[in-house]
This record gives C-alpha cells, sequence and structure tokens, in this order.
DNA sequence: AAAATCACTGCAAACGTTTTCATTTGCAAT
DNA sequence: ATTGCAAATGAAAACGTTTGCAGTGATTTT
C-alpha cells in the first residue's frame, strides 16, 4: 500500500539528470527534446515505473481527456451499443469515458452532469432533447462542449447526431396500412422526459391521421423499457380494448415484450396480430416471430458522437446536425390484416 | 465559454470576507465553522455559481471520489445489471463511477485499468480472476483497493464478491441427469481469459465423471456472447455431432441464440431437445420456451461490490470473501429425454 | 569574425483546492 | 478584569503536473 511513495516526475527527473520541464516534455511532447534525453527520461521511467498522476496534469493543463456520458439506463441494448462504441471510439484517441446513467428522471441527470462538470470532463454527450431547463445553463456556464445523440433538434440549437424518429415511426406504420390494417393500438414507452417516445407516438398519429383512421385513447398503453413491464402493459391493453389487429410499439424490447405474451396466450403472430418494433436490438432477428422493426443505428451514433466530440476539441468546424438514416426491416411479426 | 472566468473558491472566500480556509471547510465540513459564517459563505458561493473544481479537489486531498470498474461488453445485460446497480450505489454515496470495457482482451484491460488508475481512481472493480500478471502488480504498486466480482478467489488472495460457478454447472447438469438424458453437448464461451466459463464448462465434465458419461471432444463448441455467433454455434454442433438430447450453455444469451436456431429449424424444444441457460438474464423467462436457468444475482453482485468498496474506503474491515448464493430456475426448456 | 538563427533545456509560476499549524476570538469561570 | 480553553479562523505549504519565458550553446548567415 505504498501509494505514497508513487514515483512522480520530479523523480523521473532526477534519475535521468534533466528538469522537472524536460521530463515533461519528453514523455508529453517527444518532438521537443532531442532523441537521446528523450530516451534517456523514458528508460528512467520505466525504471521506476512511473504512471503520470492524471489529475496533476488535468489541473495543470486544463484538461483531462475525459468526456461525460449521461445516459439513460444501459440495459437497455441500444444504449449499450452505443456506449460501447461511444467509449471504443474514444479510448482510441486516448480519451476515457465517464460514464452516468439516470434512470428517465430529469433530476438525476442534473445530479450527474453537474458532477461531471466538476470531475472536469472536456465534453459532454447526452442523449435526447427533453432536460432540466437548469442543463443547458449549467453546460452554458461551464463552457464545456456537449453532443446530444438520437435526437435531431429541429430549431438546430444544440449539436445532435441521431435521426428523424417521427419520420421513421409514420413509414412503419404506413407499412401496416399498405398490409390493410385499420385497427391500431400503440404501446408506447413513457413519453415524459422522452422526446424521441414522444416523437414515435406522432409518428403513428401523423400517418393514421392521413388516412383519417381513429388511434382510439384506450389502445394507447405506456409502459417501462422491460420485459416483464411490456407483457403486463401488453395484457392490459388486451383485455381493456381487445379487437386491434395492429400493435406498434415504442421499441423492440415492448416489441418482444408483446411477442411473449402472444406466445404465453396462443395468439399468432401475424396471422392474428402484426407487431411492429423499433431499433432492431440483436434479439429482434432471433425473436419468434422475428421482429419486423425499424433499424436505428446505435453504435453507429455512438461513433459519431465521438468523431464530432473528437474533432470539435481538435478545433475542428463540425456541421452541428447530422442525421443518420433508418431503415424498415420487414421480418415475420407483421402480415396482411385479418378479415 | 467563459469557462476561465468561472468564480473560484477564492472568489467566493472574497465575496463572504473570510479566508481561503473557511471558505473551503464551509462548504466541505460545516460542522468546523461557525453556524452565521458558514451560511454567509453559502450564500455568496449560490450567488456566484461556483462549482466547486473537483480536479484541484482531488489533487489537493489526494482522493477523488472516483471508482472505477474494467468490464467486459455490458452489452451482456448481466454486466449491465452490475455496472447500472453499482453505478447506482456509488452515486448515493457520493462517488462517481468511471467505466472501462474490454473486449475479453487482457492486453486492453491492462491498459484500462492503467488508464484508470493514472486518473486517479480511488478504487477499483474488477470482472474475474483471469487477468494479465501486470495488472496485479499494478494494482499493488499503485495501492489502490481493488474487488473482483462473478468469481470468487479459491486461495482467498483476493477480495471478491461473486458466486460458485462451477457448482452451479454440476447442479443445472444433475437436473438433465435426473431427466434421463445421457447425450449431452455444450454450447460454452470462449474460454480463454474467462475463468467463469472455464469453471462452468469444469462444472458440466465433473457431473457427468460421476456418472461416467462420455462427452465428446465434437460435441463442445465455444462461441461469443452474441445471438448470431450462438445461432451459428449451434448449427456447427448439429452438422458436426447430432444426436445429442441436452445441451447446457454457457450462459442464457448462447441458450436463447440456440432456441432461435432450433425454432428456426423448427426443432421442438423440450421434446427433441433440453436446452440449459446460465445467468437468468430477463429475455430467459420470456424466450419461446422460457429457458430453464441457474440465477446469478448480477445486480446484488453490483450492489455489494459497492458497499464493500465504500466500506473498505471507510476504513471498515470486511471480510474478503462473500459468496453470493444462484438458484436453479427451472421453466420450459428441459424436459425428459426422448427415447 | 560577428551576428543571427536555431534547437534544446531549465527556472519558476501557474492550476484550484485541502490541510496543517499557529493564531485569534468568544465565552464561561474565576 | 483576568484567566483558561475550546472553537473558529487564517496563512501558507502542499498536491504533481504543464507551460511561458529566458537562457544556453551550437550552427548558420552575413
Amino acid at each position: 500500500m505504498a501509494r505514497g511513495s508513487n514515483p512522480k516526475l520530479a523523480d523521473v527527473a532526477r534519475a535521468s539528470g534533466v528538469s522537472l520541464a524536460t521530463a515533461s516534455r519528453a514523455l508529453a511532447e517527444p518532438d521537443l527534446v532531442r532523441a537521446k534525453t528523450r530516451e534517456r527520461v523514458r528508460e528512467a521511467a520505466s525504471m521506476l515505473g512511473y504512471v503520470p498522476h492524471g489529475v496533476a496534469r488535468a489541473l495543470a493543463s486544463r484538461r483531462s481527456r475525459t468526456i461525460g456520458a449521461v445516459f439513460p439506463p444501459v440495459d437497455n441494448p441500444i444504449f449499450a451499443a452505443a456506449t460501447q462504441s461511444l467509449g471504443h471510439a474514444l479510448a482510441g484517441a486516448g480519451y476515457t469515458l465517464l460514464l452516468a446513467t439516470h434512470d428517465y428522471d430529469p433530476a438525476v441527470e442534473l445530479v450527474a452532469t453537474r458532477t461531471l462538470i466538476e470531475r472536469g470532463v472536456d465534453g459532454l454527450v447526452l442523449v435526447g432533447l427533453d432536460h432540466d431547463p437548469m442543463m443547458f445553463q449549467l453546460l452554458r456556464r461551464a463552457g464545456v462542449p456537449y453532443e446530444i445523440t438520437w435526437s435531431v433538434d429541429p430549431a438546430g440549437f444544440h449539436h445532435c447526431v441521431g435521426v428523424a424518429h417521427r419520420i421513421a415511426s409514420v413509414r412503419a406504420t404506413q407499412h401496416l396500412l399498405e398490409l390493410g390494417h385499420r385497427e391500431f393500438a400503440v404501446l408506447s414507452g413513457h413519453t415524459a422526459h422522452n422526446d424521441r417516445t414522444r416523437e414515435r407516438l406522432a409518428g403513428v398519429r401523423e400517418a393514421l391521421a392521413a388516412r383519417a383512421i381513429e388511434l382510439r385513447a384506450d389502445r394507447v398503453m405506456e409502459a417501462e423499457f422491460t420485459l416483464p413491464q411490456a407483457r403486463a402493459a401488453f395484457a392490459l391493453l388486451q383485455a381493456r380494448a381487445p379487437g386491434f389487429t395492429a400493435l406498434v410499439c415504442g421499441n423492440d424490447v415492448l416489441a418482444i415484450g408483446a411477442l411473449c405474451e402472444c406466445a404465453a396466450r396462443g395468439m399468432r403472430v401475424p396471422q392474428s396480430l402484426s407487431v411492429m418494433g423499433f431499433d432492431d436490438i440483436d434479439m429482434a432477428a432471433g425473436a419468434s416471430p422475428p421482429l419486423t422493426t425499424v433499424r436505428v443505428p446505435a453504435a453507429e451514433i455512438g461513433r459519431r458522437a465521438a468523431a464530432r466530440m473528437l474533432a470539435r476539441l481538435a478545433g475542428e468546424a463540425v456541421p452541428p446536425i447530422e442525421e443518420l438514416q433508418v431503415g424498415m426491416v420487414v421480418r415475420e411479426s407483421t402480415g396482411p390484416a385479418p378479415r
């Protein structure tokens, strides 16, 4: 436990007979010192087992090489994938990802963001546009650059990389309409504090309204993004307002939950009910029946967010808005409407 | 972008007419200053919108209130659950979780660990016992306390909180034996750099050996922990050495992959093949058929790891080893052996 | 040969806190 | 009033780097 006795840069400098400044440069900016000196310092460093003190470095240089991410729970596969690729891309550039999660609670999110800023992150990655108003004030005061993921800001006010949820949702609904469905139900995520969910729901409404088809209020149900909750919500939907032939789900987790419940009650998909997902998580292809869904490039969003942030930190100009394309993936959970 | 102009503690001190030291104490150790002074300082702080500079604080106090975690990819639901609960528990105690992931590559893991140590984490949470030998040297030199999760160290050398993979695996295999199965196959995770996987496989072998039942080498297959890989591996297993009636899987992801492939080829589970999982992820209960598996308390492992680490940092004595109980969850993917 | 340029190197001042130690203050007991 | 003591405060030294500026030779230019 000899933590206090860790070699510091001063020890390396002494061991290699150079000044602190030169030792620092030899390790951080190799081009600035003569090759021979550089080698001497490096050797001394590895000899002593020197590990730079990142905290001190951050204080002195006013950059921590750390990016914070404030995400919903990563037990949702799409967020797991995005954080994964985000972290990977950042690590490749010598940055570390500091991850915080918030359970869809804006207050928790605010605290987490504040904590990350205190920890001195060089940049932040957020999810969606719905935040406590204090968030943006906090971000502005701190002068921390941030990227918003998943959503794109129609006002063009924030840097964003995401997809057009509403349009994708319209397309998905149209797919069902083309199959002849007229009786719709929606298994949505909670719309409070979640603009993606709201947009997706709005997309369904928009597509139906365009054909003058009613979406009954009792056929819209909100549930948490977990399998058990989704099953329960679907059961409730069936009990409350049966008779729909198409179910549009806020995401794949909800859709797969619905499929599980269908299987459990011997309901045939897609013969008696078509189920549409959203996201195209890994599970979707393996579900039974394989889930028709909208592919959202989650990992790509993470990668792009990393790339954009790194570019901005390097002082490069980055287009404020980057919209990624989504695609319908038609599998076997949707079929012609029964009569 | 007025980052440079952020108020610092000195500004707060000046504004409230006290010294730097008193201002620091008023905010960090309220009991040490007179109530009246404390209020004056607090007021000045919120007036100015003062946000403490965590990096400077960490440097001066030699504690960062940050815990690092080096995990396999969190797209595996068990790790997502564990990091989630870990982060939660730490946040509740004013600590931040710094998460790094490593794709089951010991070299990457070593670099990530080193990075976290450089960042000044107060403690580390690792997964399993298989690590680059340099890891422990690094940890010892840095004097950073660490907790190993999932596995328990038989030698009692490290602080651990985990489960007895081998014994659980023996039990799971016995369950299949009791159902009359004699022809076994194993769909295992990669055993390199993964002691949990090896122990689980060893458990199967042990249980079979006890009944003098052979496990043919061509009936053991390793695959990555993803659905598509699992499906492919299962297909290969079927092609290479068909005829087994029981399939023991290294985890639920692999098992569900196998179930998907069974469904795709019209193979009836459990009538013609029994499938056994491991972990009891959310999906397991919803799979079709619902998966028989071994419940591993992933979230609880995260919580306990946090509690243990916090206790140790607070100087409390913590029993070095904590073994959590696992339980068989018998659902519908296992049944009597066909004849 | 002097001057100008260049590539390195070193000194010392940040960076924004916490914490030790000494000093002052407030208050109760003489 | 004085004393004694604890509680509250302040001055200044860390914490381990980076970095602006100045200095040193060596090398080139005039």
